[in-house]
DNA sequence: GAATTAATTGAACGTTCGTTTTATTATTGC
DNA sequence: GCAATAATAAAACGAACGTTCAATTAATTC
C-alpha cells in the first residue's frame, strides 16, 4: 500500500506533534524513537519525515511554539493600567492556569533542552529570558514603588518561577485540589513572599484562600 | 593487555561513579552511552560491567545513594528541641547547602526517574516522599502552634522544595552571589511565604538579607 | 615462586536507532 | 478522465547501542 484512503497532511502532521508531545513527556526525548512515534500516529516511520526533517527538528518545533504560546497568552493577559500587585497577580494566573494546561509541552520544553543543538538552545533560552524578564521588571517597579518589599529582584524571580513550574511536577486534574483552589493559594504565597502590602486584589484572594484553611 | 599496572578496583568503583554523574547531568541518562563512560574514565567498556551488571543498576545506584545522603544530612542537621522557625530555617539551610554541593547529583535524581524499572522508581520515590514529609511535619506543627501562618501544608510543602531545589538550574559557584547570600535570601522568602511570625533567628537572618537589597 | 584471585582488554553478539530510497496509491486541478 | 501532486508504504542503510565472552596480565596468598 503506499496514500490511505481519507489521509490528509495537516491532520497528520497535527497528529504527529500531539503523539510527541506525550511520548516525550512521558519517555524523553531519546527514550522515544521514531518508530514507537510512527505507531502511535498509526502510520509508517517514513511518513513522519514528510513533516519533520529530523528528529530533532521536531523536538525543536515542539518546544518554539510553546515558547511562542506562553508569550501570547502572557501579551493576552497583561493588563494596562494597573497597579504592581495587580500585575504580579496576572502575571502569577496565566503562568500557572498555561502551564497545568500544557503540561506536557511544559515538561518537555523543561527537561530536554539538552537534546537541542547549541543554536536551537540559544534560540529557545532567549525566549525563555525574555518571557522571565517580565517578571523581574514587575517586581523591580513593585519594589520601586513601595508595593513589595524584596531582597534580591533577579533571586526572587527565579524562586518564583521554579515555584510556579513545579506545579505541573504533582498536580493531576480531578485530585483534591482544583485548579481554582491552587492558583488561589500560589497567588496568596507569591504576595507574601514578595512582602506585598497593597490592599489591591490579592487581599481578597487571600482572603479566599484562607477559607480552606 | 590485560589487567593494567596499579588497577585498583576500589578506584575504578569510584571514578566510574563520578564520571557517570557528570555525564549524565551533562547528556542524559539516555544519551551517555557506555563507551562514552569508558572513555571518561580511562577504561575499556567491558570494565565498567565489572562493578554495574547493567546501565539501570548503576542509575539506580546513584540516586539511592543521593537520597540517603541528602536522609543523613538532614538527620545530622536536624536540631533537637527546637520552635518551629528553628526547625524550618534549618530544614531550609540544610536542603539548599545539599543540594548546591551536589548539583550533578541532584540532576540525576531529579530528571532520570522515568528511565528506572517501576520497582526501582517506587524505592527512590518512597526515600524522596519521606524526606518531603519532614517539611510538612514541621510546617504542619508550626502552623497548628501559630507560628506559621499557612492555607494547605502539602501544597506549600511541595512549593517550598520546587523553589529550593530550583536553585541548582540557575546557580553557578562564584558568580554574583555567594551560596551564604543565596541561602539568606531563600531562608527569608521561606520565613515570609509561610507567614512566620516568630521573632527567632529568622528575623536575624531578614535583616541580614536586607542589608544587600 | 607457584597458585590463586582481581582487574582489565579486545573482539564480538544481536538489536535498535535515525534516516533514505523507491515504488505505489489517493486526491486534486483542469 | 487525465495529468500533477500529495501522502504513504515497504524495505533497506550504516552506525551505534547495551551486553557478553574468552583471553591475558597484575597483584595477592601461601
Amino acid at each position: 500500500m503506499a496514500r490511505t484512503t481519507g489521509s490528509d497532511g495537516e491532520k497528520t502532521e497535527a497528529a504527529v506533534r500531539e503523539a510527541a508531545v506525550n511520548l516525550i513527556a512521558r519517555f524523553g526525548y531519546e527514550a522515544m524513537s521514531m518508530r514507537q512515534l510512527a505507531a502511535e500516529v498509526g502510520v509508517q516511520v517514513a511518513a513522519l519525515y514528510r513533516y519533520f526533517p529530523t528528529k530533532e527538528e521536531l523536538l525543536f518545533t515542539l518546544m518554539r511554539e510553546h515558547m511562542e504560546g506562553l508569550a501570547t497568552a502572557w501579551e493576552a493577559a497583561r493588563p494596562t493600567d494597573a497597579d504592581p500587585a495587580q500585575l504580579l497577580s496576572a502575571y502569577v494566573r496565566n503562568h500557572i492556569a498555561f502551564h497545568i494546561e500544557r503540561r506536557h509541552a511544559t515538561h518537555v520544553s523543561n527537561m530536554e533542552l539538552r537534546s537541542l543543538s547549541p543554536e536551537r538552545l540559544t534560540q529557545i533560552l532567549r525566549m525563555r529570558t525574555a518571557y522571565e524578564k517580565e517578571l523581574r521588571a514587575i517586581l523591580r517597579d513593585g519594589a520601586e514603588a513601595g508595593a513589595f518589599s524584596i531582597d534580591d529582584t533577579g533571586l526572587t524571580a527565579m524562586a518564583l518561577i521554579q515555584m510556579m513550574t513545579g506545579v505541573i511536577v504533582w498536580f493531576r486534574p480531578g485530585e483534591r485540589l482544583s485548579i481554582a483552589e491552587v492558583t488561589a493559594t500560589y497567588l496568596s504565597m507569591t504576595m507574601r513572599l514578595v512582602g506585598a502590602t497593597s490592599a489591591g486584589e490579592e487581599r481578597d484572594v487571600h482572603e479566599h484562600a484562607q477559607l480552606r484553611a
